[in-house]
DNA sequence: GCTTTGACTCTCG
DNA sequence: TCGAGAGCCAAAG
């Protein structure tokens, strides 16, 4: 299993309505390697099954993506999550662990 | 094979 | 409040 592959699990495991971070998907896996985990999801090739969106800043930001964060928002707020000013709303409460 | 870059985060002035 | 520097890891040049 490569380190992408490890990645992707866990953001696999986020449920719908909830977001994580990459810090704390870096702390999953046992390594403080916070940006390798932003770089594995900006290409992993599973755009459709791994729900990349749902992985945001540790401030509650959304950051950059690939396709557009304006797009990751809409989607993320479809989904039940209110964004202000590329900020995650009432953060803690969504923050899936 | 070494250097650069990036969807990151923390600490310090 | 905000920018700079450092630390971390993987992929691309």
């Amino acid at each position: 299993m490569n380190f992408n592959q490890k990645v992707w699990a866990i953001a696999k495991k986020v449920p719908k309505g909830k977001v994580t971070t990459y810090k704390i998907i870096a702390e999953k896996l046992k390594t403080k390697a916070y940006r390798a985990v932003g770089n594995a999801l900006n290409k992993n090739p599973y755009a459709p099954i791994v729900p990349c969106h749902r992985v945001v800043n540790s401030d509650g930001r959304i950051g950059g993506f690939a396709t557009g964060a304006k797009n990751k928002i809409k989607l993320l707020q479809k989904e039940g999550i209110k964004i202000k000013n590329n900020k995650i709303e009432n953060f803690k409460k969504v923050l899936w662990r």
